[in-house]
RNA sequence: GGGGGCGUAGCUCAGUCGGUAGAGCAUCGGCCUUUUAAGCCGCUAGUCGUAGGUUCGAGUCCUACCGCCCUCACCA
């Protein structure tokens, strides 16, 4: 669409000979005034007017009330409107005056400028429901006080950007108003919004339109901004620990650090395909190789898998790694970025999510792999007999499994959906995280944890791997296993252990299961503004 | 990829047994200077997701496809 945009604007007459309409409009008018989609859908009127019936017939209405505002002298896409307020502080300047129903101040003036979201008209006064950035508020425009403005003023659209500067005052019914007499429309809005009760609820047009979905559902939006909070909160936790933020590549020639499937794209100049990652982790670790003893990146990554509610393609995690640490400080670190984002939001530690309350409130509970094991499914870890006959009885296929992953998977089965309030799971199978240190006095496990909430997983930490002898051969065995893993030897991130890596915890934490989780979201779309969603 | 559900006016939704496509909001035309989803009167509004099929007749039944949601699988 922009690139048609753009050509039009070079060569306007490829869209064919100027059409008069019933509203006036011609190409040539369009193009004075750059309305680009104006002058092409005009041009395509005759053709397509008959196929979306009631949208076009209101959206030229609508246009035609565009080019009533231009005869009138108004432009109605206006510029530069400063000096405003915003409604919470005109809210709170208006409790300030303490006025009683009915009353009106003579000096006290607001200046908003926000969307017009609600109309009613009664003759020759007006009141608006303006939307802002912070709330709604409701405005008034009298014939008699906004004299010249009048006309304009009954060019009102629902949808409309406006703004307005007037007297505080209450109404009758209590209504903290601004009485308007001066008036500005600020852009006319061509396409009639959603049903003004309902809001937009389809979920397939909130996702694909998203800008209608934040303007016409307040609680959208709030979640958003929320999804702000959390991140700054993270952000200003790790540079308080003395943290250092840093950038590496999305686009990577060798892909590593986590076991998925990666995104293949394709750079022309170099002739070079490249990945785009699917995690930060091993130049993470090359930084702490170079001296920064504590690094974190809040990273985009992409892995090309399946979609559901905790997963989408491109997800954002904040990825960090402290020297001479290990995994139990990351525990600390999962445990003090979410104090800091719940701080920033509002201090509440037991926050519900769906059906049940979940309990933030600092140390949260640590418990070993093998512990829940046993526990939940009643099997020792080491008694592969055993796990094998519960595998059996949980319909796991395990023959050809290796012992390690049966175990794995009945602790899946049995375990995670307990995982409801926060618990770190420490001490993993060594053989399920092949590239992970070893427990100093037991080769069978690994110094690892994930973070879990609702049956979720959060966070995931080791306490790194720093032998570059080990890392290179465990790389050798991935390689030879698994088809996804490690498709290609990172040589150089091998050359970089053997200069020395300091040892190291390191963590990873998926932001947007974090915004999840602290917002009372179920489904990861509705803490990403843009999901992956296929073209129509 | 498997299973289930959904797709009807710009938006939110009805649509009976297969028999002339409906309502509310919005729009448009009226009335209205204290409304709160304002109200009242009148009007307009449709490729029923797409393409086939069955039928005298399909929004409705059948098939395929497209898109979305849920779920399982895959996957940290």
């Amino acid at each position: 669409m922009r690139r048609r945009l753009r050509d039009a604007r070079i060569r306007p007459g490829q869209y064919g000979p100027i059409i008069e309409t019933a509203s006036g409009y011609d190409t040539e008018t369009a193009t004075k005034y750059g309305i680009w989609e104006l002058a092409l859908s005009t041009d395509n009127s005759s053709e397509k007017n008959t196929e979306k019936g009631t949208e076009n017939k209101l959206k030229q209405e609508r246009r035609a009330k565009v080019e009533k505002l231009r005869e009138l002298g108004v432009d109605p896409y206006g510029g530069r409107y400063t000096d405003i307020d915003h409604v919470t502080t005109i809210r709170g300047r208006g409790d300030a005056l303490g006025m009683d129903a009915g009353e009106m101040s003579e000096t006290e003036r607001g200046r908003v400028a926000g969307r017009v979201v609600l109309q009613r008209v009664m003759g020759n006064l007006v009141f608006l429901t303006i939307r802002d950035e912070t709330g709604d508020l409701q405005v008034a425009l009298s014939k008699k006080r906004v004299k010249d403005h009048w006309p304009t003023i009954k060019l009102l659209d629902l949808g409309d950007i406006i703004g307005v500067e007037g007297l505080l005052g209450v109404t009758k019914t209590g209504e903290l108003t601004i009485w308007g007499d001066d008036f500005r429309i600020l852009s006319k809005s061509i396409h009639p919004p959603p049903e003004k009760w309902h809001g937009l609820s389809d979920v397939e047009l909130r996702y694909r339109h998203r800008y209608v979905d934040l303007f016409s559902n307040p609680d959208v939006r709030e979640v958003f901004k929320q999804r702000s909070k959390v991140i700054a909160a993270v952000r200003d936790y790790l540079h308080g620990a003395e943290y250092i933020e840093v950038e590496t590549p999305t686009l990577q020639a060798i892909y590593g650090g986590a076991a998925a499937k990666p995104f293949t794209t394709h750079h022309n100049a170099l002739d070079l395909d490249l990945f785009l990652r699917i995690s930060p982790e091993l130049y993470l670790k090359r930084l702490l190789v170079g001296g920064m003893e504590r690094v974190f990146e809040i990273s985009r990554n992409f892995r090309n898998e399946g979609i559901s509610t905790k997963h989408n393609p491109e997800f954002t995690m904040v990825e960090l790694y402290e020297a001479y640490a290990d995994y139990n400080v990351m525990m600390e670190r999962v445990e003090g970025m979410t104090a800091a984002a719940i701080e920033n939001l509002d201090g509440n530690y037991k926050r519900p999510y769906g059906e049940t309350t979940i309990d933030y409130t600092i140390p949260w509970s640590r418990r070993k792999y093998a512990d829940l094991l046993l526990e939940y499914a009643g099997v020792a870890i080491d008694d592969d007999a055993a796990v094998r006959d519960k595998a059996t009885q949980l319909g796991i296929n395990h023959a050809k499994m290796a012992p390690a992953v049966v175990v794995n998977e009945v602790f899946e089965a049995t375990v995670e959906d307990h995982l409801i309030q926060p618990t770190f799971v420490y001490d993993y199978p060594a053989a399920i995280c092949p590239l992970t240190r070893r427990h100093p006095e037991n080769p069978d496990i690994a110094l690892r944890f994930e973070a879990f909430v609702n049956g979720m997983e959060l966070g995931n930490a080791y306490t790194e791997l720093n032998d570059p002898l080990v890392q290179e051969e465990n790389f050798k065995a991935q390689l030879s296993g698994q088809e996804e893993t490690m498709a290609i030897m990172d040589d150089d991130f091998v050359l970089a252990l053997e200069y020395g890596m300091p040892p190291a915890g390191g963590l990873g934490v998926g932001l947007d299961r974090l915004v999840m989780l602290l917002t009372n979201s179920q489904s990861i779309r509705d803490v990403i503004l843009f999901p992956l969603q296929r073209p129509r």
